[in-house]
DNA sequence: AACTGTATAATTGTATACAATGAACTGAAG
DNA sequence: CTTCAGTTCATTGTATACAATTATACAGTT
């Protein structure tokens, strides 16, 4: 533990749970228990109660008498989150391009020039944090708290998706090359490229995943 | 009480603080507590606590130590839903005009029938049900649980959004006329027809919505 | 007057006890 | 062997007691 900043117990016990779930430690059908959950997690049913309600609102999990229904994310799911995302991600890109100062410039600078280099330094895992970071700055700077709300949760249910196995191969240089192009009409304000690119970027992001999808 | 499938405690205080909050009875920076609506509502802290957290799920509200804060909706959020709406209900159209079935179809006609009914009727409050109905008809019809979990809330708080003062004057008659001609889309299958007649009527709702705004 | 430290009290976070629901099993009847 | 009624029991829903956090007020100090 090093960020002592004190979290709730509900707040991990989603987080953990989001993570088994879309990362495919517990499958599709499977049914848990608040019970079954208070014996691994240690804690009591009411933070472990809060984290499936949420999970439930955002229906990675359905209750019923019987128990907690683990749905996860269906690959069919993941294709119509790339749909929406196509849809509205260069609207997010086009506000910031409208919005953002210099400072925020600075920060996704920043995020853009650690994407490129790790890398360098060929860490996959890093690439994907500042990937993550890259796209959610985006949404942030958007100053759009609706925006924001819509593609946060579908962003990330595709970056936890079965361990995102996007970004692995030859796609990392591709993408980045892409945020950076982003990044340059969004330093311009020019909304309408800026748009322009990042529609083209989630599309070829899915076009990746859906070919990588086949190879199993 | 008419309805006698047990619903949760913590469902109807979800839904009576969502709609009074949307609807303007509890005002933005207006500040409750548990305890104070304990007291109003008769139910004990843990209903009330499950509705709180799904508000701030979806930032009707925020909590902190000094209790709940009233977010509520602004003019701005509903103009970005529907920026938002125009983008991705043509989609929604698009795959329920692909995926429908004939029994499906009756339905959303039934809907239709209804709206054309009680606006001869001049039954405006069941002419917003119905319009609610025939939106979500399509959501659920697109067969995509991506896209209706999507679009349903983002629909929800504009048709709650300050008593919906949409649909009041002349519009609802277009509004009608547009959604029979999605229907006529749909039944044919025709996707790019219902998802093009579908981004327009949304467009035009939120023209409307914006000039009535400015009424104030 | 402004600031700081401290004590108080009000609030949310967590644990646990109890109620209500309904799934699953059992046994008898057909 | 199947079906149906009844019972049991596991599970979620609700209430309440307790802990931890922190906003607030106030006194003291500079």
């Amino acid at each position: 533990m090093f960020d002592h900043r004190t979290v709730s117990l509900a707040d991990q016990v989603f987080e953990r749970l989001e993570n088994d779930i879309l990362s495919g430690k517990y499958t599709h059908g499977e049914i848990l228990t608040e019970n079954k959950l208070v014996a691994e997690l240690g804690t009591s049913r009411t933070p472990i109660r809060e984290a499936i309600k949420r999970l439930e609102q955002e229906h990675i999990v359905a209750i019923d008498q019987r128990g907690i229904h683990i749905l996860g994310v269906t690959p069919k799911d993941v294709a119509d989150i790339f749909d929406l995302r196509i849809r509205i991600e260069g609207l997010a890109a086009e506000r910031a391009a409208e919005n953002i100062t210099d400072e925020e410039l600075a920060e996704l600078k920043e995020s853009l020039d650690l994407q490129e280099f790790y890398l360098m330094k060929h860490d996959a895992g890093r690439i994907t944090f500042q990937d993550s970071r890259f796209h959610e700055l985006i949404y942030k700077f958007s100053r759009s708290t609706v925006i924001r709300d819509t593609l946060f949760p579908l962003h990330n249910k595709t970056q936890k998706y079965r361990r995102a196995l996007v970004q692995n191969k030859g796609r990392a240089a591709g993408s980045i090359e892409e945020h950076a192009a982003i990044y340059e009409a969004i330093a311009a304000h020019n909304g309408k490229l800026a748009a322009e690119r990042m529609t083209d970027h989630v599309t070829h992001a899915k076009e990746h995943l859906l070919s990588e999808e086949g190879e199993e």
